[in-house]
RNA sequence: CGGGGCGUAGCGCAGCCCGGUAGCGCGCCUGGUUUGGGACCAGGAUGUCGUAGGUUCGAAUCCUAUCGCCCCGACCA
């Protein structure tokens, strides 16, 4: 491609209201334009690096079995009605009305609309296993659109979704798909972790998110460096830090800690460990009943070690609690513990609650925790003598570094996510309420078993720029970059000798099937170049007059920290040679 | 959804408090000089000051409403 007859918009502020390094990048290398909150224009820029990520994906998922179908972004409600997600999706689901007053709903996702094909087409378990995938535009009506491409309310994802004839044979498409991903982000150019996740309301263990690894990530993966043990901290299970409980060596002691409310407080005001302290954290959990009249709300105190903290999602998984639950206000708070927030603990409450202790506090003796009286804390507090044995014991906290990994191999290691994919082991939950069956080598209808399988297209986009990039803009992995070389010419326009060694050049990386850039627009060389490296181009190759006189060009890598001096006959071999490694 | 902030030229901003013919830098256009790291000189174009009302002789500026955008929060006792 000649730059002259492509378009090429950089700017060199980035507009005010972008907030992360990725999105500034792509709104100054003219890759997007903004055209409201999570809304985007893809720029011929973007554009190429977006269709060079899709053929990528193609090639993998078709390669992997899965069949390319094409499903509409605007389907209808009733679809959504039949398996209650019309209801249960929230505002983030857009709901539009058609000129009948129809009700319609912008697609976020589409295992509605695929079941509903599946139903219609598969009659036979000799049609199974099937795989339909579609690369399409989704909408999230995002409370809080941010990030540029990561969090955008409309945004581009491929989304596969496997049906089988049993859980057994849904298992194998599960694995194909995650090998699948393994290769798509591999040949992305992409330092990515595929990371155990939560199941949510699902269960199952088959669940996996693709992070793409970037200090900016809004997730965060608890790794083991000796293992291959990966899991999203949501998910990450926490070992008890303590093997067994200690005999008690401290009385139990009521001990004046002023104006302390906080862990860190208290700890450094007795000059302890931290780890010596438990803090307390109160939920309720809201009860009806049978004519669905509000009753009092059952109140729970949840003990975590004063540096470890709360796992909300773990917390959902515990039994009474996996309804739902809130947290305590102050109001409960005094009515069962008689004291305000801050210096709460399990000794002396006014009203019986339920006491769940985390896994390590469970172990632990000789503890400090709050005395149930303001400004006032328990020292040398233990189990069974001071109090009784906890209600319940729960891995209840978030892993932190340095934790035993739940595989027994070595130490966990904590890093930040970008999550780009995910898969996802479905069952029944779609194929049962829209009653998606197929007929059974038995001649009986059954249950198709689902999976879905999602990439985040344009999110990808703004992760490899996390992931990638220095002060002077993106550094592309080569598959993804818009052009894989670049040619700046000084002097393409007044020079013969550098016009024809460049058009040489061009033509033979053109034949060659590279994707070359020919900067003939004529841009001073300071700003050319600075144009370049900020679109992010890998490869660049410099010819000017100075260096063709001794019959040299330059050759630098986007990453590389000074150019390297070639002889101007060996450029194109250079250049293929470097592609084809 | 709660709190805060901001809407003035394509981008970045000043002007607003204290009302009186709308400015700066970059970018853009023309001509010239330049040409190996975001050039220089000269000339030029570009705004319903987010929108709608109101106050006033007069509103970017004051008042009201409204729309848009951004940030923080919505767990950590």
């Amino acid at each position: 491609m000649r730059a002259s007859q492509f378009f090429i918009s950089t700017l060199k502020e980035a507009p005010t209201d972008a907030d992360i390094t990725s999105q500034k990048l792509m709104l100054r290398a003219g890759m997007i334009r903004k055209l409201a909150a999570g809304i985007y224009n893809y720029m011929p820029m973007g554009l190429r690096t977006i269709r060079k990520i899709e053929a990528i994906i193609r090639e993998e998922m078709n390669a992997a079995g899965a069949i390319e179908l094409l499903m509409p972004v605007i389907q209808p409600a009733e679809l959504w009605m039949e398996t209650g997600r019309w209801q249960k999706y929230g505002a983030e689901l857009m709901r539009i009305k058609d000129r009948h007053d129809r009700d319609f709903i912008v697609q976020p996702t589409s295992e509605e609309a695929v079941t509903d094909i599946a139903r219609g087409e598969i009659k036979s378990y000799r049609q199974l296993p099937v795989n339909f995938y579609h690369i399409q535009t989704k909408f999230r009506d995002e409370r809080r659109p941010r990030f540029g491409v990561m969090r955008g309310r409309e945004f581009t994802m491929k989304d596969a979704y496997s049906f089988d004839r049993d859980e057994a044979s849904a298992a194998v498409s599960y694995d194909k798909m995650f090998a699948a991903y393994q290769k798509i982000f591999a040949r992305l150019g992409l330092t990515f972790r595929a990371v155990k996740a939560d199941t949510g309301a699902i269960g199952g263990s088959r669940s996996h998110e693709f992070q793409v690894i970037a200090d900016t990530g809004e997730d965060t993966i608890a790794y083991c460096p000796a293992s291959d043990y990966a899991a999203n901290i949501e998910l990450a299970e926490a070992l008890p830090l303590i093997a067994s409980r200690a005999s008690p060596m401290l009385e139990l002691t009521k001990t004046a800690t002023p104006g302390k409310a906080k862990c860190e407080e208290v700890a450094t005001f007795l000059n302890i460990a931290l780890s010596v302290t438990v803090k307390s954290i109160v939920l309720a959990a809201d009860k009806v009943d049978e004519k669905n009249n509000p009753l009092p709300a059952e109140i729970w105190l949840l003990l975590l070690r004063g540096d470890h903290e709360l796992n909300e999602i773990k917390a959902h998984k515990v039994p009474g609690l996996d309804k739902d639950f809130r947290f305590a206000n102050e109001a409960e708070i005094i009515e069962y513990f008689g004291c305000k927030p801050g210096y709460l603990g399990p000794i002396g409450l006014k009203k019986t609650v339920k006491i769940i202790a985390d896994r390590t506090v469970a172990n632990m003796s000789d503890f400090v925790s709050g005395a149930n009286e303001e400004d006032m804390h328990y020292t040398g507090m233990n189990w069974g003598r001071d109090l009784p044995e906890p209600d319940m014991i729960a891995d209840l906290r978030n892993v932190v570094a340095g934790d035993p990994s739940p595989d027994g191999q070595g130490t966990l290691a904590i890093q930040r996510g970008i999550e780009v994919g995910h898969v996802f082991y479905l069952g029944t939950v779609y194929s049962k309420p829209m009653n998606a069956t197929f007929l059974g080598e038995n001649g009986k209808p059954q249950l198709l078993e689902m999976g879905c399988y999602g990439i985040g297209v344009t999110r990808l986009l703004g992760a490899a720029i996390e992931q990638s990039h220095d002060e002077r803009g993106i550094i592309w992995p080569e598959a993804m970059a818009p052009f894989t070389v670049a040619i700046a010419p000084i002097g393409y326009d007044r020079s013969v000798m550098v016009k024809e060694a460049v058009d040489k050049l061009y033509a033979e990386l053109v034949t060659a099937g590279i994707d070359a850039l020919l900067d003939d627009r004529g841009e001073r060389p300071g700003v050319m170049l600075a144009e370049l490296e900020l679109i992010g181009i890998p490869h660049r190759v410099v010819i000017g007059e100075r260096g063709l006189k001794e019959g040299k060009v330059e050759y630098q890598h986007r990453r590389d920290s000074a150019a390297t001096v070639v002889d101007v006959n060996e450029i194109a071999a250079l250049i293929k040679n470097k592609l084809s490694a």
